[in-house]
DNA sequence: AATGAATGAGATTTCATTCAT
DNA sequence: AATGAATGAAATCTCATTCAT
């Protein structure tokens, strides 16, 4: 007779379940933003949307803003992966980089559902200032900027460089999603977008 | 002597000073963003901050989206009022004007609180649809494409053109305002912008 | 040659204007409930209506329950003069009275907006214990009695009698008033209740 | 030995409390209503009265209407459920059930606070149309139909004769609830009520 | 650890009444 | 006398957060 068997871990490290909870949460997050809107997005309705109390949210995330926070931090950071491994990818010239880059980031912003933007840039200013949000926003920054120092000659304006075209990709994405294009005008717009900041940039 | 001879339409009081009253609340409407955010720009301390009561406030804009409504659109008046002397006037080149025009965005953005973008989103929505709204952007877009069409030679693309133009200042110019810059590191920043574009459309 | 002759007083009483404009008032009243319903009935909507501004109405009506009460009586008064013509009237037989009081009775709380009730009876415990208000019931009540006392041979209980006839005239009379029933039905309703009335008081 | 045989139905401790809890505040409703009349009738109040915060009473009732619903429904529901005890009950001749359940109305008109009709009449137009309402309507009138068709001979006006009834106890009673009788005139009323309809209806 | 009822400050909006013009 | 802008108390309802169970 078998017993006790169990496929899982025993005992999952609580770390690890912690960490699996608040992914949840996050996630009834969204789904709770694309239901409700922004005014509507309470810490009661995530907390039903993932199935568990409001109590037990207050355990994983102290207030709302820290569930904001984590929000935007995971967003950010699921992007951020994926241009990570486009820019490292040898696969592609610096310019097909620079496209697929930009395309992804106007695809995903469109994905999203449009108040996200709202909640976001409502608590954004608490954490710009966090140790945190400096860190993840540096870890971006330098990705980019290795990219740049690699494939434009010019020595100076590396930092300018990297920012700007960050800049240009993410504000002009974000302008774009939220106007309703089909994927069609969506590509349109994310290769001229791609186009004019390389040419600035010479990136071949 | 002359007496009682005007030259000017006897301006009715009544409605002059509720104009004024009105572009004083929006003044105050400002104020309330800057100095307490978004979240805690409410309807009394709006009020409050013009130096009258809510009651009153209520007798000239009849809910808090008007009111937001009404900042929104002066701040978009206020700045095409100044773009369209700039794309009019004959002084500069097509390149000067799109510098200039940047060059503004940038600094009127920066100049706005932050907190701005966040509120007058809230309620894009509400008047995204109004009739009003509608002229003022087909106003905007029609001048620009205007002067699209006169500057570059490709007779196709016009619209794109002008939206891609039009798009790159304004989100650039948006992001770049809330970074806290000097005036000029925003300057650098509005002419690297500026001239991005301006290449890409072949703007000379 | 006849000259300043006039059918009216050259000169209206103050008095006299001040009656005229509260009767103005009172009608504007009236209209605004028909138009806005009990719990948008305002001060400021009556005196546009009336067309004056509130600081006037407020010179007529020191303040919203003198005005309610004021419309209340003029409603009383107005059915009461009818009432006692016809209980004067010596064409009919009492019991044809009876009915014809009960049918006016009937018509008119149909024809009064349903929301006049509403907003009466809540001013009503206001004015109970006036002096006018005393008055005003016992000249009816007193034209009841009257009535009775001719039609009844039995001597006691006239005051009991005169108050079950109006009492039931009245109230279902109100009660009947807001089905939206058909001016037949309202016949109909106002025959039986006249029927039984006389019936039991032996009304012939 | 049985365990955990239980002959009633588990009762779930939460929806007992919650309904308790909204008997509680119907109750406190009632008093504020009686404390403070019909236009100081508000929620807070309310909450106040039934020893809870605001916050407490929208968790039991969504709004101030579905309070006054609840409050409208319960007063007829009891009411109800009395006079159908009475006319079930074989012990007494019809004419005497007329006599008590004229009297119980009269009598329990007689102990609400004089506001409370007002109030309800303000929100009938809401529920007029519930399911809920038109129900408990149905379920009274079907109730007086049927005494009716067994005490009448005649097979016709059964509806109206039904509906007279009723709405001749319930109106006066309501109109004479209003006047701080005494129980002996209140007896008085009701007693002549009775007869004058059971006359009129030849219920014997 | 989990629950979810309870809290109450705070937001928007209305409206009777006053009073400077 | 007439006006109507201004007032501000008060009403309804929401929601982040706590804490007894």
């Amino acid at each position: 007779m078998k017993r006790n068997i169990k496929l899982e871990p025993r005992k999952r490290p609580k770390q690890a379940r912690s960490l699996q909870m608040k992914e949840d949460i996050l996630t009834a997050a969204i789904r709770v933003l694309e239901r409700y809107g922004a005014p509507r997005f309470t810490t009661i309705r995530v907390a039903e949307e993932a199935g568990i109390s409001v109590g037990s949210l207050y355990q994983y995330f102290p207030n709302k803003e820290s569930l904001l926070f984590s929000l935007h931090e995971r967003e950010i950071r699921k992007s951020w992966d994926f241009v990570r491994t486009i820019l490292e990818d040898e696969k592609w010239s610096a310019r097909e980089k620079v496209r697929r880059v930009t395309h992804h980031f106007f695809e995903v912003e469109s994905g999203e559902p449009p108040q996200m933007r709202i909640l976001l840039d409502d608590v954004q200013s608490y954490f710009r200032e966090t140790k945190e949000h400096r860190e993840l926003t540096a870890e971006v920054g330098s990705g980019f900027r290795e990219f740049i120092s690699k494939v434009i000659p010019s020595r100076k304006n590396i930092d300018f460089s990297a920012d700007l075209l960050m800049t240009t990709i993410e504000s002009i994405g974000k302008s774009v999603a939220g106007r309703g294009y089909t994927s069609q005008e969506i590509r349109k717009w994310s290769t001229a977008c791609a186009e004019m900041i390389s040419r600035y940039l010479r990136i071949e």
